[in-house]
DNA sequence: CCAGCAATGGACCGACCGGTCCAGTCTAGG
DNA sequence: CCTAGACTGGACCGGTCGGTCCATTGCTGG
């Protein structure tokens, strides 16, 4: 990487990116090669070296941190504000469609693999992402107690935590069949529950 | 792939097949070269295209359907006989024990985004496993109402599925961070759930 | 016992692809 | 301006690895 980046610099690097997060999509993560990513985004090998001096695995690097950001970004403004049950199921009905319209492709999964355990940065990315996403839930949960909508002595995390997981199963589901049913089932199951709760505390 | 197998080229293949299985955990599906298959069984290079002339894909294509039985056989017999709470818990210790063992690595996820799409057998070997899966769990919870456990008119299908998917989702996560925390949540979770509608019926 | 096919060994190939290198162009700052 | 360093183009390299081929051995059924 060049000790300084001007603004033209600035503008090829994120055009890489964007263009290798879309071959990845069309490609798969497995096949896509770096020819794919010079001829997707009108680059050359020592401009990808350039801005990647890790080369391959310093761009999947770069690509998963921009995959991150965009799967929170994309659940923005429902996921912020889950202050009533409404919202919820706003939010759920985003979620639903985001994953449906991304199909049989997961970028951010994929890449992980790809990536691997090799380097350290690939797994702390996804840490950190299932932190936000969770923290986000935890706090929708805490609005609807703070409603009065949920028991006091609710366990909050664990809630969180389980609800987070059986978003990623319904996810990973829907990648392996194609199918949604278990996104929804998992999300529609996720919230009754909650709500039952509030009828009939544990 | 020969007209008939004599037994000695089934032990073979099945040398093989499971050889190949471990090599695939222990250097990951991306790194792992026939090269290595043929190191780890003690064959040649035409026994593995004698026995798969399919190449690689068809090779991993064995081994994905060989991981599927044993994901599913490592679970009984408890996951057969879910007919009481306390068959659920015991359950539960097995899957989560089971994926903590294997750690961060998982062959048959890795398999299918590698042979992915392209193949239209990897699909549905992790469809059907995944449909058995599910319909064990129904049984369970079929056999729960059948005791009174649960009210009469409880979803079962939407019950299996949201509770498939998080386990699913407790895996994925634990494969991307290395922490069963949310599996061990999604499952608690997931059963406490189940628990409490026997309780208050929704 | 002897065809005929399964089973095996291993040399060899060739494409693919990540990575290197250098030569040339643009640009910002002094 | 002019020069240092960012930026770009593209030829080239070399290892890796899936896949092919043929020669040899072993088994099996008629």
């Amino acid at each position: 990487m060049p000790e300084k980046l001007t603004a033209k610099g600035r503008a090829t690097r994120r055009r890489i990116v964007e263009g290798a997060s879309a071959v990845l999509r069309e490609r798969g993560v497995a096949t896509a090669t770096l020819d794919d990513v010079m001829a997707r985004t009108r680059s050359s090998k020592s401009q990808l070296f350039h801005y990647f001096p890790g080369g391959k695995d310093e761009l999947l690097l770069a690509v998963a941190r921009f995959e991150a950001d965009q799967v929170l970004e994309d659940q923005q403004p429902y996921l912020g504000s889950l202050d009533s049950w409404e919202a919820w199921e706003r939010w759920r009905d985003v979620v639903v469609e985001r994953y449906e319209a991304q199909g049989d492709e997961c970028p951010l999964g994929a890449l992980f693999l790809q990536v691997g355990r090799s380097t350290p940065g690939a797994r702390a990315i996804v840490v950190e992402m299932l932190n936000r996403w969770q923290e986000s839930l935890a706090a929708g949960i805490r609005a609807l107690r703070a409603a009065g909508e949920l028991p006091p002595d609710i366990d909050v995390d664990t809630r969180a935590a389980a609800l987070l997981a059986a978003i990623q199963g319904g996810v990973s589901i829907l990648l392996s069949t194609g199918r949604s049913t278990h996104l929804r089932a998992a999300l529609d199951q996720g919230i009754a529950d909650l709500r039952s709760t509030g009828r009939a505390p544990a």
